[in-house]
DNA sequence: GCAATAGTGTCTTTAAGACAATATACT
DNA sequence: AGTATATTGTCTTAAAGACACTATTGC
């Protein structure tokens, strides 16, 4: 026990989802300081000597968003602590999260009032972002691509109301794959609890107006929704 | 930017499973210092500060069961962080890995020396443990659970060289159900990467002899084994 | 032969996938 | 009517589950 014990600062850093004109986007903010000042990273925060990280991430998620965090999906995704992620001293250890978003109307520049705002992922993925996030930002949507088979959480991209063909879209974005749309309506409508009709229906430009559903109450599905696997053509 | 970050100290918890004479077992020390001394807690250690803290929990690991982390599987569980989880200052917060071992011959008493041992899951849960490794231990255990339907982690309870029936006694005590031999024979051996025979053969007390099988290459199960959903009786 | 364990065959049931057909809106 | 989108029907295929049956050992 005589070695030193290494003392941290933790942070929790958010990869907050939306799907925006069928295209995934993720939340970032440009870096007012030092460290990477002027780049692209996730937004994120210090714990707080009063909380748990888990509340750290939810505090930093409404504060980003405006919305509570109790409806949200947040998951936390992993630890990230290569010694040299951040160049800051005393080390900066970071547990990164998950988190779905409906299409909000915009990330309200809050009281923090730093420039947040939606980019596509794979403009994110290509232009890079500072510390280790392209790492995380990876980790954090493959997540997202492997729960969507499991649990319920694709009803959290979409509003309180949807249809099933915002649902169908959802899925199609995010596993980049095309979806028979009759197989799938047979599919979350069968499933229980996944969605449950809301009685109203929404009007399209020109076609069969759409059932509308809410979110139902279970958490995973059951039989699961399996991503099909690319055959490996 | 006034408030101060909390500084903390992070420590690797370890839940490490195997089975013995057919029970789950997890890795237990008795805590020789306070805070909780004499009590059963899971192994960990603190992160030191020229190394990760997925490379403090394979430290960790080997020093505990001899066996070099490379070939064991070691997934993070978990940050646990609640502000009183550990009484200590300054603040504890632990991340929480599964690594599973093949039926060891014991925990090696290392250099070390604290009084490692096998303990049957149920009991460990029973008797409660130190800290809150009741819950990271539920939490590991669950997702162990989960991990076998998706991922090809089973044959790391076996040795290098195991049979079907060994296997299969893996599924079956982890999700505490029956599952019929025949079908399970036919799953693993025509899923693609997941077992390869070694040509060799095991004898048995009486019976027909099994075919030996070591892990093959895959790493995921595809078409996934799913776990029998409990009916809601 | 008998007991015991390993492994195969076959039938049934369930879920997934392809895709035709119908339903309900708007212009 | 014609177009567009939603929803249902039907057939095919793949996988899961039940369980009878065969195979190979020791005694």
């Amino acid at each position: 026990m005589s070695r030193p014990r290494q003392t941290v600062t933790l942070t929790a850093d958010l990869v907050i989802l939306t799907i925006r004109d069928g295209v995934l986007c993720v939340l970032v903010v440009e870096r007012g300081n030092e460290p990477f000042a002027g780049r692209l990273a996730l937004p994120g925060g210090f714990l707080r000597g009063d909380e748990s990280l888990d509340q750290t991430a939810a505090r930093e998620l409404s504060e980003e968003t405006g919305m509570n965090a109790e409806k949200l999906v947040l998951r936390q995704v992993g630890v990230y602590s290569a010694p040299d992620r951040d160049p800051r001293r005393p080390r900066v250890v970071t547990c990164a999260y998950l988190a779905i978003a409906p299409d909000l109307p915009l990330p309200a520049a809050g009281s923090d009032a730093r420039s947040a705002r939606w980019l596509p992922v794979a403009e994110a993925q290509r232009s890079g972002l500072a510390f280790d996030h392209d790492e995380i930002l990876r980790d954090a949507v493959e997540l997202a691509r492997a729960e969507l088979q499991f649990r319920t959480i694709a009803t959290a991209f979409c509003g309180d109301e949807f249809t099933i063909g915002e649902l169908h879209a959802v899925y199609e974005v995010i596993w980049g794959v095309k979806l028979d749309k009759p197989n799938f309506h047979r599919k979350v409508t069968e499933s229980d609890g996944f969605i449950v009709p809301t009685g109203g229906k929404r009007p399209t430009p020109n076609g069969r107006p759409a059932t509308l559903y809410r979110a139902g109450g279970a958490t995973t599905l059951s039989p699961p929704m399996m991503r099909p696997r690319s055959t490996g053509a």
